[in-house]
DNA sequence: TCTAAGTCGAGAGCACTGCTCTCGTTGTAG
DNA sequence: CTACAACGAGAGCAGTGCTCTCGACTTAGA
């Protein structure tokens, strides 16, 4: 053995694994783009030029890769998310928020399958594990600073005379606890969740394929949407 | 053979196949309801006493099935909404829309595996058939019969100065070449599409699980949702 | 440096799936 | 009454997720 220069200790072999956990989800991710949202174990092993049951060594099984993609699927979009709207100006609000739901929409159109995997109907028999909850509210917490800067620079008005049930003000309230949500007044948080449920509603509809037959210009539909929406949140 | 009192011609085996097909298609929506999405073909027709081939002498494939399954699912939910609707007085628009809505909304948390069908990811190989349009189209007709009705008694205003883009009017104006949205100003049907779009959106969000870390009374949430989405359309 | 321990890939195998084909049985139409 | 079509059962094929065992290999400790 060489005395140095060598990886480092723990160093190869964990290296190694490390690399073909990343061969593995790739390949994953594209049988899932390629395939749909049926992934087989099997062929994944079989793309690699191994045999199935040495893919356990990675994964216990065939859930605990979905799960690695969609952590990886969370990510993608959320990074996506926040890099369209970190190209807005910072006193842009509304500019700011059509980019995240255009970041979103590009990002869903780019990948429908994995798209599919996160917020389609959940799998079958799979309950998603707590490593999904963080990636998962990138997204939002992304709506959640523009909402809580255009409060701040006044942007948003705070209060429009709306009367917030007792029971939804403290889920509101509560959800202030959370630093992501916090500063953001009761009211406007309920309007922009509101507009979250309709860009991912939105978002879905057209790549589910239910605008199909209406709609002729998805882009112009989209844009004409979550502008009205941002309206309405007071952006 | 009996001279009268039988069964008609192309009698008994064509009745006791009709028998057998809505014994296989509620064998397999129990199946539906109690273990998710992937339907086992082979576990249904042992549920039956039968063999797995013999299913095929009545479903060319499990896709088949699976069509049947969404058909009946959009007719189910159809119903619902209709019957939901029909129960508040005509004049009441506002009233309506939001019996729709809750219509909806009850079906799915009721038919959870069903609704998961039909509005959640399309399934993987699956593509739907156009035998589901027409029952797909009952939840949105009711809506649109409720808009009509609305601007017919100027229950909501026309327009409210919104600037449609072209190419989205167009989308709209073939919309009311449709009998079922015939009449209803393109306005007031963009606005109306919001309002279908956030109500699904919210359906899906709350039967997919996205709320459940944030709102503790899910009825409330949702009754303030579309109200607040019902007054943005003007009802 | 040698050895015990742990990691890995391959292969066989189990129970399951969708689907096809064949083979007797049975209801039906002419 | 007969020829035909529909039907259910069974065997079988290719595929799936997953488990277990076995030999080859890397690593860590003495």
């Amino acid at each position: 053995m060489t005395i140095a220069g060598g990886p480092p200790a723990r160093g190869l072999r964990a290296r190694v694994r490390a690399e073909m956990i990343d061969e593995i989800t790739a390949t994953a991710r594209r049988h899932l783009a390629s395939e749909g949202a049926n992934l087989s174990l099997r062929a994944v092993a079989r793309d690699l030029g191994m045999v199935s049951s040495a893919v356990y060594r990675y994964f216990p099984s065939r859930d605990a890769l979905l799960t690695a993609l969609i952590v990886e699927a969370y990510d993608a979009l959320g990074e996506a998310t926040e890099r369209a709207e970190a190209a807005v100006a910072r006193r842009d609000l509304r500019g700011r928020w059509l980019a995240s739901c255009h970041g979103v929409r590009d990002w869903a159109r780019a990948h429908p399958s994995e798209y599919a995997l996160i917020y389609g109907s959940p799998v079958p028999g799979y309950t998603a594990p707590p490593d999904t909850v963080g990636p998962a509210s990138r997204t939002p917490a992304v709506l959640g600073a523009i909402l809580r800067d255009a409060v701040a620079t006044g942007g948003v008005p705070a209060a429009r005379g709306e009367r917030l049930p007792k029971a939804l003000r403290a889920d509101l309230k509560r959800m202030g606890g959370d630093p992501r949500f916090s500063g953001i007044p009761e009211p406007v948080l309920a309007r922009g969740m509101t507009g979250w449920i309709h860009l991912f509603g939105t978002v879905s509809f057209e790549l589910f394929g239910r605008l199909d037959p209406l709609i002729g210009d998805g882009d112009l539909f989209f844009d004409y949407q979550i502008r009205t929406m941002a309206t309405q949140i007071g952006l």
